[in-house]
DNA sequence: CTGAAAGCGCTAACAT
DNA sequence: ATGTTAGCGCTTTCAG
């Protein structure tokens, strides 16, 4: 706690400049034995630790990098994610009930473990910066006062700010992006993978009438649509109704598949833009007592881990999380290398996951 | 990217002393107001990112927390993590095998997010150093260095590295320890949780042969074994065999039930000390053709996401793993404001979580 | 191979 | 209310 020890001390016990202490920190094998090895005993009799803040001030890099890791479930548009992952427990009647799967890490935590993971193997510090309902901008800011290079989620920093902190760091943004066309990225196949889905619902299923359903816009989902529609087009049909994308909010998309159940018209199958956009419909056909994957097969996008609790589990395209976020440090680590190459696009496939909700294997 | 701009050239373009820069972003309304907003427009203007090292340098304080997330999955004790949570779905005949569990959430997971959470509510900046399997040391001691105080989960530092690096900055440690006395600690009621879920066998389920079981060895389940005992003591019972633990490792804790149940007598109950233990424990028994809860009970201790997902789904004990985090963070500031108080400690109470694995509600 | 010295960008007295 | 002036602890030429 005492104001630690600093290269001086330690200079001084082992009888050399501080600029040997240094030196011997970074270039061990250029230091003559006897020298490192008097200042290495120094540093750990005096309990030594090299600061940070004095070194990244000197060398003009903070040797970390960051990850701001917005949580959308803070965002009014979903609802609160509930006081911690399995949290609320009720009591011996509990069931598995589908409103309890938001319990279950998401889209951004798998991917923030990516990013976590790739750092620790690479002994590369990293901070982890959140959303703060109010003051965004000021943490933002401070955050990309604290690293080399940043990791961010889509639309979780307005345009205006990234621009000004891309422009003194690099940044690199996981999912497709039509703004931010400067930075880099890592992107998955939306078209093939909902091309997998959408053809085996047509195929193996022999489904014909299909409808694509989404709540939150964003560049993956308008192209997850587009891809929808050309694969019907392509088997000569249309989609079922017009797509309901984005219909804006989980409350939207509940509405919408009321609406539907109402309507007494189902269609054979919902494509989801998402599995949480899946597990909302699922709920909500649940509660409309429509039988899964019976009167009508739901189909997700993601492949987090609440859809293969739910019940029915769920049909999806797995994104490969983890190694997104692994590539995101990769991208930030290659750009700091090399600055001025162009922006780069690490585009990652995806895999079609059968489950029991588009109707295979159903108990 | 270009060596951002500084104080200097935005007390330049504002027309100011860097004094006035600086003491603008720190008490903007000790100065006047056309000097504010003069000195805002040029920062704003120049894209002006203030340098946490400079300031850590000048200060004397980072301003940054860290957390080091040994992983206990990376541990050889345990078994390597899957590449990433929910990552391996094997396609159409997938069921939930216990096997997969490992893949939820974990203690160190939730209480993690407990800490971020805790950080970001109060817009300080958390680094979240990891565990690298070799140079351990030279991680956390870089840890060290760059932040103001540092949150550890137990035993995933040796003591030696701890006392220097804590010697510099405060150290707290999440659960009970009798190694590190000094430090701050958040700990959870292991006695009256053990005493709860026990009596609940005891009481409710009218069982007499209990026993314990556990794997790794520490200081909280000590205590859950010390427990465990007395409770069995003051109902005038005694332990049904010697009670298993510390096994050693998931695999020797296998390995124990496996005996039990060639032995072919189970007790009434195996009351583990975690639930991981008890979900290794359920693994085995399953895989042995053994019901539970029907020819043995089992009960966990933690309150993990897995066990909710189980069947059968673990009765356990919930520790406040968020609120841990939280806490952590808690003393951590606590302590950076007072460093002369004696060490603390927040002691956190637990609750009885009942489902199928003790026999209550047996689908 | 090692020492001397000049900063890195910002803060905090102390002046004014 | 704002400017001056020392550092904070480390890295990095440049000499020796």
């Amino acid at each position: 706690m005492a104001k630690g020890p600093t290269v001086y001390h330690v200079a001084e016990r082992a009888g050399v400049s501080i600029a040997t202490v240094s030196f011997t920190f970074r270039q061990p094998d250029k230091v003559k034995a006897s020298t490192r090895d008097a200042v290495l005993a120094a540093a750990e009799a005096l309990g030594y630790v090299p600061s940070a803040s004095a070194r990244g001030l000197a060398r003009g890099r903070t040797g970390a990098l960051g990850l701001f890791a917005y949580d959308y479930l803070l965002d009014p548009a979903h609802g609160r994610r509930e006081e911690g992952i399995a949290a609320s427990v009720p009591a011996p009647t509990e069931g598995l009930g589908n409103e309890d799967l938001r319990l279950f890490p998401l889209y951004v935590d798998e991917v923030q473990r990516g990013v976590e993971l790739e750092c620790w193997r690479r002994g590369q510090a990293l901070l982890v910066g959140g959303g703060n309902p109010e003051n965004n901008e000021a943490v933002l800011s401070d955050i990309a006062g604290r690293v080399d290079g940043l990791a961010i989620f889509p639309r979780s920093v307005p345009s205006e700010a990234l621009a000004r902190i891309a422009r003194r760091i690099p940044v690199v943004e996981v999912s497709e992006s039509d703004l931010n066309a400067d930075l880099d990225h890592v992107t998955v196949d939306n078209e093939s993978g909902i091309r997998a889905i959408t053809e085996h619902l047509l195929t193996v299923h022999g489904m014909t009438r299909l409808m694509f359903l989404g709540g939150m816009p964003s560049s993956d989902n308008d192209h997850r649509l587009q891809a929808f529609l050309r694969t019907l087009h392509d088997a000569g049909l249309s989609s079922a109704r017009g797509p309901n994308y984005p219909c804006g909010s989980d409350e939207r998309v509940a509405e919408v598949v009321r609406l539907l159940c109402q309507g007494g018209n189902l269609p054979d199958a919902i494509v989801c833009a998402t599995d949480q956009d899946a597990l909302v419909v699922l709920d909500t056909l649940a509660a409309a007592g429509v039988n899964v994957p019976k009167d009508v097969a739901v189909t997700g996008f993601d492949g987090i881990a609440a859809g293969r609790v739910v019940r029915p589990s769920l049909s999806t395209v797995r994104q490969p999380l983890e190694q997104m976020g692994r590539s995101m440090v990769q991208l930030l680590l290659d750009r700091l290398d090399n600055p001025e190459k162009p922006p780069a696009n690490v585009h990652l496939p995806v895999r079609l996951v059968v489950r029991e909700s588009c109707g295979c294997q159903a108990a």
